[in-house]
DNA sequence: ATGCCTCAGCTCCTGAGA
């Protein structure tokens, strides 16, 4: 079974590399992120037409998330129970029997902001709702766009980005936390090349210096852990004429 | 350098992204 995440800036524009992508890697699950469409206009035949079931939550110009499936998602849930939140930024459902959950972490702007604020409630609320999600299915993948480094290696530049936005204590505690209720960094269970990155500015010809970040995540419950086979980011779409800034992030188990 | 790209929209500038 393979399952990927990629926040892909906008379905409208980017639903033809989406096709493509599929085409070339039929997985099981795909989670999008920042499909930034409401749900009349979301493609949903085209999706289809390729055999795939797909699930979506969206709103205007920002946000949005859709879960495409091989086999029909059940119990789809959108966004986290209890948690008054105006943006569209999860979708959960169950396929071929694992508890999928993508997810468009809040991005946060800066450490002093409201928005950083917000990132921390949004965070407190996930972990909550997750602790229930895998008492209640334990064989559980969360996956999206975190916003959150993990650690130093996961930054191009770790001096110079130190506590910036993406890289602060605050939330990779929080990271931390989602971990201990029994996660596992799928990408870190094998051995990566140095620099290994999941999003690069639009700006500067970062991607061409690969002055990145890994801030798409894969997490793989205490029971899936075991079936993992292997967990890449796939840098290809990000070399496309008209690219999101992120690539796919895609996990093997079997 | 609160820029540099890219995208959406009350679109020819602005807000937001990361």
């Amino acid at each position: 079974m393979q399952l990927a995440t990629w926040n892909v800036n906008s379905l409208t524009v980017r639903l033809p590399q989406v096709l493509d992508w599929l085409g070339a890697n039929p997985v099981d699950a795909l989670v999008l992120q920042e499909t930034k469409t409401t749900d009349d206009k979301f493609p949903r035949e085209a999706i289809e037409a390729t055999g795939y079931h797909v699930s979506y939550f969206g709103q205007k110009t920002y946000n949005g998330v859709a879960l495409i499936s091989r086999e029909p998602g059940l119990e789809v849930v959108k966004n986290i129970p209890g948690f008054e939140d105006d943006m569209a930024r999860v979708i959960a459902a169950t396929v071929d029997g694992v508890r999928v959950i993508g997810a468009y972490f809040p991005n946060g702007q800066a450490p002093d902001s409201d928005k950083f604020a917000y990132k921390m409630r949004w965070l407190d609320a996930l972990h909550a709702w997750l602790g229930r999600e895998l008492a209640q299915h334990p064989r559980l993948v969360l996956m999206g766009d975190f916003n959150i480094t993990v650690d130093d290696r996961d930054v191009w530049d770790p001096v110079g980005l130190k506590d910036t936005i993406h890289c602060t204590v605050q939330e990779r505690e929080h990271f931390q936390n989602l971990i201990d209720l029994g996660l596992h960094d799928a990408y870190r269970l094998f051995e990566q090349a140095d620099k290994s990155f999941s999003w690069w500015d639009y700006r500067e010809f970062a991607f061409r210096r690969n002055r990145g970040l890994r801030i798409d995540h894969i997490l793989v419950s205490d029971a899936l852990k075991p079936l993992v086979q292997s967990c890449t980011i796939d840098k290809a779409p990000r070399k496309n004429e008209r690219p999101s800034d992120h690539a796919p992030v895609v996990v093997t188990l079997n």
